[in-house]
DNA sequence: CGCTCATAAT
């Protein structure tokens, strides 16, 4: 991005302030915005003639007298001109362009001025500058038709550009101009240039204007500075529906959508009426704020005030609707929409994407998933084409179904669309192949990246670790800071769990350290848990303990579970009861957590304590646990249930699996479900009892099912078992492939008989 | 006079 120097900043304000004597003599700024346009007087024309009212003038009686005769009034070209404009057409404005210059009218300022304009409405920027350069004289109007024309083909620099020079040539900005340079400074994010001017404005009260006011609302809004927008919101004396929408969705951008329904109300109370881009707007606030309630009333609204046939209020309508889990409502809304644009089915595909990432039910997240696929695949066949929104989104979803070969076409499709190089969709890819477990594929998609931004530097180093590459996680994270790149808590994280993966508890401590001092930034629980871990695996249970105690923070759930997983494998059972203890205090949520602590008191024989589980499990009321996998091939996901026979291979699978079985044994596998499996109450049946668990059958299907050699990768909706584990590590040795399978808590890259994880942790 | 300010999906 371009960024003017500060000389220049600098020279605006002063520029401004010698120009102030000039300009407060000869201009008073009008708030009028009802003032009639006549056109009669201004216009020059020949003694002889009669003058014509331009509005009275149709387009065809206006093409009709320029046919006719050689000499015309100049207002005959007004009607020409604007369906130019109307109809986005060079040709025909440089064709009367020509006629202008021939009937001598191209010293005439309102025409030339109005040509200027209609050149920067069709997007031909270079004719419109062609016809100010060639002027002879101009006014502060012409020079800001060509500013305001710059901003509208997003050329704020040259807008700025011109702008000096128009400082320059001795002319007076008006509120109009410089509610356009505001607008060039907001996109270009210039907070200190806009500061000034606003200065300059509030100075020689011009900010009563509404425009400019509006215009300088939205300028702190785009540069994150909240608090000076609702400022200069609460200044503007008479604001109209245009001051209340920026403001509404200011709230949105900046995160306050609560206060941004507070003053839709707040509107209403005062009469202004809303239009469709408020509505839209504060449909967008219902959105964020789950107010399902509040986005009915705000539909029906939007019947009242006639904005419901708008597409982006019916976009915005749908979308709600989706997000609140009214799918059958959406659906209706979409199929009944006669004209859709890409934006309905963006919002369409992220709409079921978000379902997917915030539904804990994760079958029915599944589905929300395969919805998303599906409208994609109805998009591509559609005329529309995806953009970088269907894009990310659509990656998202692969990322979250482990779905490799559907992220791999997208990829494609990506490269052939040119949106690779978005930095978005660059993010996302890499998040997928992360999440589908190829570090080599997601490591191409970030070399490949153009530039790399935090999220992608954040990814790639999540991956690393994730993938048990800590070497290579912390050098990512070192070339980071190198290039310059400020980490954040989440960069952060991916560091300790490299670390913890590693058993680097120097290293650990050292970016402890650094992340606190040389960053300001806070340590979150999601720290602790790392390097909790990273002591459990070392073995160094007290140590671990210890840290617990100190850390500024109360221990929650997860991090309880991980010491306690820790006891387990490592024997310390005095120190994991006590933990659990602890842990039975905080009322645990999670459905894994009781199975944990069930499987610890059950294999140590604590029936005592097993009631005291089960006893609290009822009483919070917990779903049942859901032991699920899934396996996406080509375009179809498939699942599977603990002992599943639903499917129609199943047969094929039992018997691959009895056969794998039988060699896994034979070279030393064995099974670990004694004790675990001694329970048979209901409440942990499907996730103890069961002889297969989900896993085991999706890999199997993988292993029939797909090209031989390829990677077989799963999802899994619980935690794996130690068991499974196990077999797993076997079945790679056996079948020599890689298989990938991601629980609920972390990725399992299985080749050879190892595992990435690295074995150990809080396996259940 | 002519020239401005705001909207939905990652």
């Amino acid at each position: 991005m371009a960024s003017l120097p500060s000389v220049a900043v600098t020279g605006v304000t002063q520029k401004l302030d010698l120009e102030y004597r000039k300009f407060s003599q000869h201009y008073s700024i009008s708030t009028d915005k009802n003032t009639n346009i006549s056109y009669q007087r201004s216009y020059t024309s020949k003694p002889s003639e009669k003058n014509i009212d331009p509005k009275s003038l149709d387009y065809r009686e206006a093409l009709s007298i320029l046919k006719e005769s050689s000499v015309v009034e100049s207002a005959v070209y007004v009607p020409i001109l604007q369906e130019c404009i109307d109809n986005y057409s060079v040709s025909e404005a440089q064709m009367i362009h020509t006629h202008v210059i021939k009937t001598g009218y191209h010293e005439d300022m309102f025409l030339m001025t109005f040509l200027i304009n209609v050149y920067t409405k069709c997007g031909a920027m270079d004719f419109a500058r062609g016809v100010f350069d060639k002027l002879s004289k101009k006014n502060v109007v012409t020079w800001t038709a060509l500013i305001t024309g710059y901003v509208r083909n997003s050329e704020p620099e040259l807008a700025i550009r011109v702008f000096l020079e128009l400082l320059e040539s001795g002319a007076y900005p008006t509120n109009y101009t410089l509610g356009a340079v505001v607008s060039a400074c907001s996109s270009l994010y210039l907070v200190g240039m806009g500061k000034q001017i606003h200065g300059y404005i509030v100075k020689y009260n011009i900010e009563s204007d509404t425009s400019t006011g509006n215009a300088i609302c939205s300028l702190y809004s785009k540069c994150r500075r909240f608090d000076l927008a609702v400022k200069a919101f609460r200044r503007i004396p008479e604001k109209n529906v245009i001051s209340w929408t920026t403001m509404i969705s200011a709230c949105g951008d900046n995160g306050d959508a609560m206060l941004g329904l507070k003053i839709f109300v707040e509107m209403l109370l005062d009469g202004v009426e809303p239009n469709e881009f408020t509505l839209t707007s504060v449909l967008s606030l219902c959105c964020v704020m789950q107010a399902l309630e509040f986005g009915e009333q705000v539909h029906s609204l939007s019947i009242k005030f006639g904005c419901v046939s708008n597409l982006p209020v019916k976009n915005s309508i749908m979308y709600l609707y989706l997000r609140s889990g009214k799918t059958d409502e959406a659906q209706k809304l979409f199929s009944a929409m006669e004209t859709i644009s890409l934006v309905t089915w963006n919002a369409m595909i992220a709409g079921y994407a978000q379902m997917m990432e915030n539904e804990k039910n994760v079958l029915k997240a599944q589905h929300s998933g395969t919805d998303a696929l599906n409208i994609f695949l109805k998009l591509n066949r559609s005329s529309l084409k995806p953009d970088l929104f269907t894009f990310s989104s659509i990656l998202t979803v692969c990322s979250s179904l482990v779905a490799i070969e559907q992220g791999e076409q997208i990829h494609a499709q990506t490269i052939k669309t040119g949106f690779l190089s978005d930095i978005v969709v660059g993010s996302a890819l890499v998040n997928m192949y992360n999440k589908c477990g190829s570090i080599e594929k997601a490591t191409r998609a970030f070399v490949e990246m153009p530039t790399r931004t935090l999220i992608s530097w954040t990814s790639m180093i999540t991956g690393y670790a994730q993938h048990g590459r800590s070497a290579q996680a912390l050098q990512l994270f070192e070339d980071m800071r190198l290039a310059g790149e400020r980490p954040n808590k989440i960069t952060f994280v991916g560091v300790f769990s490299a670390c913890s993966h590693a058993g680097m508890v120097d290293q650990a401590m050292r970016y402890f350290k650094m992340m606190k001092k040389e960053y300001r930034i806070k340590p979150v629980v999601d720290h602790f848990a790392c390097l909790v871990d990273m002591f459990v695996r070392l073995g160094r249970l007290q140590d671990a303990f210890d840290f617990i105690e100190k850390m500024e923070f109360e221990p929650n759930e997860f991090i309880w579970s991980i010491l306690i997983a820790g006891c387990r494998s490592h024997g310390n059972m005095d120190l994991g009861f006590y933990a659990a203890e602890r842990l039975l205090e905080l009322k645990p949520k999670d459905f894994e957590t009781y199975v944990l602590l069930l499987s610890m008191y059950l294999s140590a024989g604590r029936w005592k304590d097993v009631s005291k589980v089960r006893k609290l499990m009822k009483d919070e009321n917990l779903g049942k646990v859901t032991d699920w996998s899934s396996i996406s091939i080509k375009d179809k996901v498939h699942s599977f249930r603990p002992d599943d026979r639903s499917q129609s291979h199943s047969t094929e699978i039992y018997k691959l699996l009895d056969n794998l079985l039988d060699k896994a044994k034979s070279l030393g596998y064995a099974s670990l479900k004694s004790l675990e499996m001694a329970d048979e109450e209901e409440t942990d049946k499907t996730f103890s009892s069961a002889i297969h668990h989900s896993e085991k059958l999706a890999v199997a299907f993988g292993l029939l099912n797909m090209t031989s050699g390829a990677s077989v990768r799963v999802l899994k909706s619980s935690s794996m078992c130690r068991d499974c584990h196990s077999l797993i590590m076997y079945i790679s040795v056996l079948t020599g492939r890689e298989i990938v399978i991601r629980d609920s808590k972390r990725l399992h890259q299985f080749n050879n008989g190892h595992c990435s994880c690295g074995d150990f942790g809080s396996l259940l």
